[in-house]
Parts: structure tokens; sequence; C-alpha cells
DNA sequence: TGCGGGTTAAT
DNA sequence: TTAACCCGC
């Protein structure tokens, strides 16, 4: 008889996280049998682009293989879901594997109290941080709203080691829904699931990074880790980086790089705290900076939004941004800064449309960290940028992109420009026909924005 | 992860 | 004259 259900939510890995391995190693110790369930859930299904979606049923099937073929897999609203399941395997108890989902806290205490009325208990079994969402408090008792010393208080805080991925696991059978067939990808989409999150990684240490701190701003080279997407999908667990971090300094990899990816990891976790203490910023400014009569609006606000989210702003770093975006599901981080900046502060148009735009696409995109870095980029964040600083995309397209690289690959009507000169078609004799003019004048535009900033201080 | 205006120091 | 640097918004 089943008595413990894993319940696999944002985390979908089995390896590496001591709590859940521990309840596997207890339902062992007491012969019982794990069902293994993922929550299909309905409304990701409709909200979620076409790339998202196959990558998120790509990592699905790894999953189930993960599970000997034994993963239960249901679609609906977790909430009827969870307690059906629980029922029918007759179990006591439900760990939500590594879930935590800063901003659904309440949705997990709708479970927990549907689970109490059929007498299983919902038990949290670790999560998709190195230290859970609001853990970490202040002197005061306050969460924090700096990021440095969040990172101060969580580097001191430490974290547990990774634990072994338990062997035999008892999986028991009950019928699920097959997975839905997917749309098909538009873009190549990165390997899912645990075994590539964890050569992805390898690979990384090995070859990127002592180049990491220079190399992580060049969209035009592969200076990144690309792990956003792994740790998105729980393929791997921050602490299992952090771990090999550790190890490949001591191995002797500088201590610059490694002090910037963790810095990174950093940002990940405080993005999570901030959103687990104030859900409201999901959707909301933490600030209000510029006055409502700011934004772009009606007709304009179409035209314009739609020609960024096809990458046709006539500004070539954004444009190549946004058609990566379109392409692979995934931009290089320096470059979602810049064009989250052109939309916000040239274009006048609210983060929360580029935030959902981002969600559309991104097979790495999550809510804590898409929607407060977001937050940072329009400056209405607790540790934003300050709100006068507007990226300038031609400067940053010129400094991260020296020659042009990046933004020829993506747009295409400047293939035959050379060098650095593609930043600034306008300039050419003759500019390519189908490149459209500059959307709008970027000085101008920058103008504006300080004025807004500065009529919300008067 | 900006920019403009100022200072400074090398030429 | 210029570029590097610093400062305040």
């Amino acid at each position: 008889m089943p008595t413990s259900v894993m319940w696999f939510r944002r985390d979908l890995r089995l390896a590496d996280n001591p709590a859940l391995v521990a309840a596997v190693e207890a339902a062992r110790d007491d012969d019982a049998d794990v069902v293994g369930l993922y929550v299909l859930d309905d409304a990701l299904w409709s909200r979620a682009g076409a790339n998202r979606l196959a990558y998120l049923l790509d990592s699905l099937r790894a999953l189930e293989e993960a599970c000997d073929g034994r993963l239960v897999i249901r679609r609906g609203d977790p909430h009827d879901v969870v307690p059906a399941v629980v029922r029918e395997a007759g179990a006591r108890e439900v760990h939500v594997a590594a879930s935590h989902e800063p901003y659904g806290r309440r949705r997990d205490d709708g479970v927990e109290e549907a689970l109490g009325r059929d007498g299983a208990a919902l038990v949290r079994t670790g999560s998709a941080y190195a230290v859970s969402p609001g853990r970490l408090l202040t002197g005061s008792g306050t969460p924090y709203r700096v990021f440095t010393p969040f990172r101060n208080a969580w580097l001191d805080h430490g974290w547990p080691s990774p634990a072994r991925r338990p062997h035999e696991i008892p999986w028991a059978a009950l019928d699920g829904d097959d997975l839905p067939d997917g749309p098909e990808p538009t873009a190549h989409l990165p390997r899912a699931g645990e075994e590539a999150a964890r050569r992805r990684w390898h690979d990384f240490v090995r070859d990127g990074l002592a180049e990491y701190d220079a190399g992580r701003d060049r969209p035009d080279r592969a200076g990144t880790s690309a792990m956003s997407v792994h740790l998105r999908w729980g393929e791997i667990h921050p602490r299992t980086m952090l771990a090999d971090l550790a190890a490949a300094q001591h191995d002797g990899a500088p201590s610059d790089d490694v002090a910037t990816f963790r810095s990174e990891l950093a940002w990940r976790e405080f993005h999570a705290d901030v959103l687990h203490h104030r859900p409201a910023a999901r959707t909301r400014s933490v600030r209000v900076v510029v006055p409502e009569d700011s934004w772009t609006t009606g007709e304009q606000e179409s035209r314009w939004f739609d020609a960024w989210a096809a990458g046709r702003t006539g500004y070539p770093f954004v444009d190549a941004g946004m058609r990566q975006l379109l392409a692979t599901g995934w931009m290089h981080n320096r470059v979602r800064m810049v064009v989250a900046s052109f939309l916000v502060k040239d274009l006048h148009v609210r983060w929360q449309r580029g935030a959902e735009h981002f969600m559309a696409h991104l097979v790495d995109g999550d809510v804590s960290q898409n929607q407060l870095n977001w937050q940072w980029v329009a400056g209405s964040g607790f540790d934003a940028a300050p709100y006068f600083r507007i990226f300038n995309p031609v400067t940053q397209g010129e400094k991260f992109d020296p020659d042009g690289v990046y933004v020829r690959r993506w747009v295409p009507e400047l293939g035959d420009v050379p060098g650095r000169a593609v930043h600034q078609p306008w300039k050419l004799d003759a500019p390519p026909a189908d490149y459209p003019e500059p959307l709008v004048d970027h000085a101008h535009e920058r103008r504006v924005a300080l004025d807004d900033f500065q009529r919300a201080k008067d």
C-alpha cells in the first residue's frame, strides 16, 4: 500500500536534495511505496508559449524516465488533483518536492486544507533554493530590501551539502493522463533533464568559469553558463552548483569569477525572497517612480510594443535580442537589460507588458526572476537601478558586441554591414532598405523619461 | 548595469 | 587637446 506521495512542482529533481532523499528513504524503511506525481496545471498550459511548453514536456519525459516510467502525470488544478491522488493511493502524507513557489503560498495552503479533510498531511520537503525564501531576516526582523546585506546574510547562513540520489526508489504505479502532444517548438531547444543539466554545468565549470567575470557580458560569445533553464525547471539544484563552485575554487578557479557567479545565484535567491514577502510585486511596482500619465497609450502603444516584440525598432542591438528570444526562447542577460530599458524608458510602456511577453517566450521564464528583474530595470524595485540610469542601445551594443557579430547573427537585413558600424545603420551611406528606421530618437525619449521621473518627485 | 559636467594630468 | 576619472542626478 503506497503511503507517500512525492508531489513534484517547480522542482523536478530526484537527486541532491537532502530532505527529499530522506523522505524517500523513510518511505522505504516503512516498506511503503512512493507515488511520484506531477500536476500539469491547465492555467500554465494555456498561457505558455510553444517553446516553453515543448521544453516542459521534454523535461517531464526525462523525469518520467528517471522515475522508472512510473511518474503519475495528471492534468487539472492541484487543489482537486492532489487530494484525489492521495485518496486513491491511501497515502498519509504528501511531500512537496522542493516546491516553495514564493508567490504560491496561498495556493499550497488551499491544498493543505483539502488534504487535511482527507486525512493526509502536506510536508514541505526542501526548497528549490539554497536558502528557502523567507528564512533570512534583517537584525530588526524585517525582510531584506537591499541586495548586498541579503547576500552577506545568505553567505553567512550557508546551506546543506547535496545528498546522493537514493537507489531503487519503490515507485508505485497509479493511472495518469498521457502527456499531451505539445505544440511544435519554433526554436532549437536545449536538451532537457537532470543529466543534460549536469553535463552543461560541468562543461561550464571546466571551460567557462575562469572567463565568467569578463565573458558573461558578451552576447557575441558563449560567456554565460546558460544554466537558467535548468534551474527554472528544477533539473539541478543551486546547492549542487554552490558545492561545485567551492570545489572548483579549491582546485584553482579564479576567486573573482567564482565570487561573481555565486553572486548571480544570490540575486536569484534575493528575488525569490522579495516575492515571498511581497507577492503583489508580481504585478505591481514596488515603488512608483513616474506619474501615471507618463505611459504611452492607445494606438501608439500597440504600434510601439508590437515593433519592440517583433524586433523591428530600428535599434540593431535591441532588435537582435528580441529576435533571439523569438528564435530560441532565450536571450542573453546583458541584452535583456537593454531591451527592457528600451521598452520602459524609450517607449514608455509599463514593465508589466514586457514581463508578460518574456514569460510567454522564455524557456527559462520564472515569475520571481522575470518580474523582479523587470522591476530592477524599470527602477521600480526595492534595490533597483536608479531610474535615471537609462541604457543607451547604441553604446551598449558597441561595448558588448564590438564587432557586431551578435547583431548580424540575428538581424539578417544587416548581414552585409561590417564591424561595429552595424549598430548605427542610419549613418550608412546606403542603409539596407528592408531594415526599419529608428522607431524613436533615443536622446529625445531619454529626456522625456527623465522629465517624467522629475515630475514624480515634484 | 548612464550621462553630463567638472577636474586633472599627460601631451 | 584629450582622455581618464570623479561626482551628483
